[in-house]
DNA sequence: CGCACTATGAAACTCATC
DNA sequence: GATGAGTTTCATAGTGCG
């Protein structure tokens, strides 16, 4: 599959005149040019005019308060605007519902819209627009552009199919190409321009709610600097109350029920599309940049993410968004029960286990671990007290932040160590030296580990399956990593008769087939490096040689998302976490060949 | 070159308190 | 409800070593 077509020139971008279309309607690309072109003095009050229309004031308010308050101070301006509103007490319409995201002019209301941003001089709210402000250029414009020209190159030699003819369509109309394949996996291949184009509308229209989604009551410090703070959050909270209620994480954490806390009469009703073969099972990190889970959501038929925490099924917490269509009557876990606290997973750690130290569970376990060297810092430490001791206060609040940032477990006196590859793959319910050996550095063992899901929690929810598919199942796993699902799978003994596996990682390929041969499946495992070039192409060929899927099951990369990230923590949009839209991609592709092959 | 180690904060949450 | 302190977080880029 390597040698596959593009896969070699993806990252040359090559704007060459077939490109010009896409260069004249890329929004980004737009902003660049106008925000140059009108830096003129005549331009500043239309300017300021639009803003702040643009924000939903009528145009008789802001042409009022301009004259009354000079066209510089943005911030007067808004204040005016902020109290006349209020005194008539009818708030001003929404941006979201002001503006018309298919009107022709779009392109230049919408960048325009952000750009100004710039020259406002409320931090505040620019902050809180900028997060969402350029969602997705940079990081997918290089893949949109490599297809746009595939496709503009097809044209012209005139074989286009009917659902390329309707990308190009919308890529022409300026929508982002990969949104536009959303919008057609989403909306059915018989799906006319204008309703694509309406849904389009709708996802755009939705991420600037998310631009809106103010974060004031997290930045106290931020909002109280200004001098005009009430009346700041006051136009926060307007925004605020037309915007749908932003998903909230439960507490305590428990999704649906777990084995231990069962939740009362649980019942939940999803939308037709959404409850339409196959069952499709999405995992990321719970904490994420604000709106992430949002997105995920709409695009995945609306269905509310189920969060839990994977400390109620292991020694070990690890927070998890879980978006699925699967029944949620009558799990139930894997046998045997993992040890729930530190103790019973590491029973020797308790001769010299620290009274001060009252962890019983280890946090969510990462790609990295603790060096040598912190471990000999910490020893040292507390060897300079005397022995029967407790050491003082300072120093055991340092032991106390380096063991919980690092997930360190006591080994002898005064030893504290990271955890043993083998350990962590017990912790997440793998099979003992399931990532060992076969060329896997120690280091790429945690990493592959630290990216992958917890067994015994993805089993619970997986469990339903086992009446449903007593003959067993074909599974679609996506980003498979070194395979948690066909291991949870496995554990809950349901049959595994076609699994295919994509996993850019030739050493957890390696890992997954190891683990298939050493199980003794009967089933057939069929792997690919890349779900980009999953193309619906190869779903037709895949779908057609097995008979459907029962299952698609993936957790996308959430490098970009995690909070540990201090570099390029990007949300969604990022390089890596894009590839959520992928995975949409694939599933409404492989729904749409059942619904045409009458698998549904 | 592969591997191990190190330095690099901020976002978003929980919880106690007022 | 508002506030502030405290806690947790599927990481990345650069460096050095053998």
């Amino acid at each position: 599959m390597d040698e596959n077509v593009s896969g070699g020139d993806v990252s040359d971008v090559d704007w060459t005149t077939d490109d010009e279309s896409e260069i004249n309607l890329n929004p980004v690309t737009t902003i660049v040019g106008n925000e140059e072109a009108c830096s003129s003095r005549s331009a500043s009050r239309s300017k300021m005019f639009d803003h702040f229309v643009g924000m939903g004031f009528s145009d008789k308010l802001v042409s009022k308060a301009i004259e009354e308050n000079g066209e510089e101070d943005s911030d007067s301006i808004l204040n005016w605007l902020l109290t006349f509103s209020s005194l008539e007490d009818s708030p001003p319409q929404q941006l979201s519902t002001n503006f018309d995201p298919c009107s022709s002019d779009y392109n230049e209301i919408f960048p325009n819209d952000l750009s100004d941003m710039d020259s406002w001089s409320d931090d505040e709210i620019e902050d809180c627009l900028k997060p969402n402000g350029a969602p997705n250029g940079a990081a997918n414009g290089v893949y949109r552009s490599e297809k746009h020209k595939m496709l503009l190159s097809l044209a012209a030699s005139g074989s286009l199919t009917e659902r390329e003819e309707k990308l190009l369509s919308l890529a022409d109309m300026g929508y982002p190409l990969e949104e536009a394949e959303i919008a057609l996996e989403r909306c059915g291949p018989k799906a006319l321009i204008g309703e694509l184009s309406d849904f389009l509308c709708a996802a755009q229209m939705a991420r600037e709610e998310d631009c809106y989604l103010p974060d004031d009551d997290l930045k106290p410090k931020h909002l109280l600097s200004g001098s005009s703070k009430s009346k700041k959050r006051k136009f926060l909270e307007m925004k605020k109350n037309v915007i749908e209620e932003s998903i909230r994480l439960p507490n305590p954490m428990i999704g649906y029920g777990v084995p231990s806390m069962q939740l009362e009469r649980v019942h939940r009703s999803l939308r037709d599309d959404a409850r339409a073969p196959p069952y499709f099972y999405y995992e990321n990190v719970a904490l994420t940049p604000k709106g992430v889970w949002d997105t995920i959501s709409r695009f995945l038929y609306d269905i509310e993410p189920e969060f839990v925490d994977s400390k109620f099924f292991s020694a070990c917490a690890r927070k998890r968004g879980y978006v699925h269509n699967l029944p949620i009557e009558n799990r139930f876990p894997l046998i045997p029960l993992p040890p729930l606290t530190i103790q019973q997973a590491f029973p020797l750690s308790k001769r010299w286990w620290p009274r001060w130290d009252p962890r019983d569970k280890l946090n969510c376990i990462q790609t990295a671990i603790a060096s040598a060297k912190l471990t000999e810092r910490i020893r040292s430490a507390l060897e300079r007290v005397e022995s029967e001791a407790d050491p003082p206060e300072s120093v055991q609040r340092y032991v106390m932040e380096q063991c919980r940032k690092w997930n360190l477990v006591w080994v002898g006196r005064n030893k504290v160590a990271p955890l043993e590859p083998d350990e962590v793959e017990m912790l997440l319910g793998f099979p003992k030296n399931h990532t060992r050996g076969g060329g896997i550095s120690r280091t790429d063992r945690y990493k592959s580990l630290g990216n992958s899901f917890q067994v015994d929690t993805v089993a619970y929810h997986l469990s339903v399956l086992k009446d449903i598919y007593p003959n067993g199942v074909n599974v679609l796993s996506l980003f498979s990593g070194i395979g948690g699902a066909e291991v949870a799978l496995h554990r809950l003994g349901i049959k595994l008769k076609n699994v295919v596996s994509i996993e850019k990682s030739k050493v957890n390929r390696d890992i997954v087939r190891s683990w298939w041969e050493q199980t003794n499946q009967t089933g057939m495992l069929i792997d690919f490096d890349d779900v980009q070039q999953f193309d619906d192409t190869r779903i037709e060929q895949i779908i057609g040689s097995i008979g459907g899927f029962d299952l698609v099951v993936g957790g996308s990369p959430c490098n970009n998302l995690a909070g540990s990230n201090r570099v390029s923590r990007d949300g969604l949009e990022g390089k890596e976490s894009s590839l959520f839209y992928d995975y949409f991609r694939i599933l409404g592709s492989v729904k749409s060949v059942m619904r045409n092959n009458r698998f549904a």
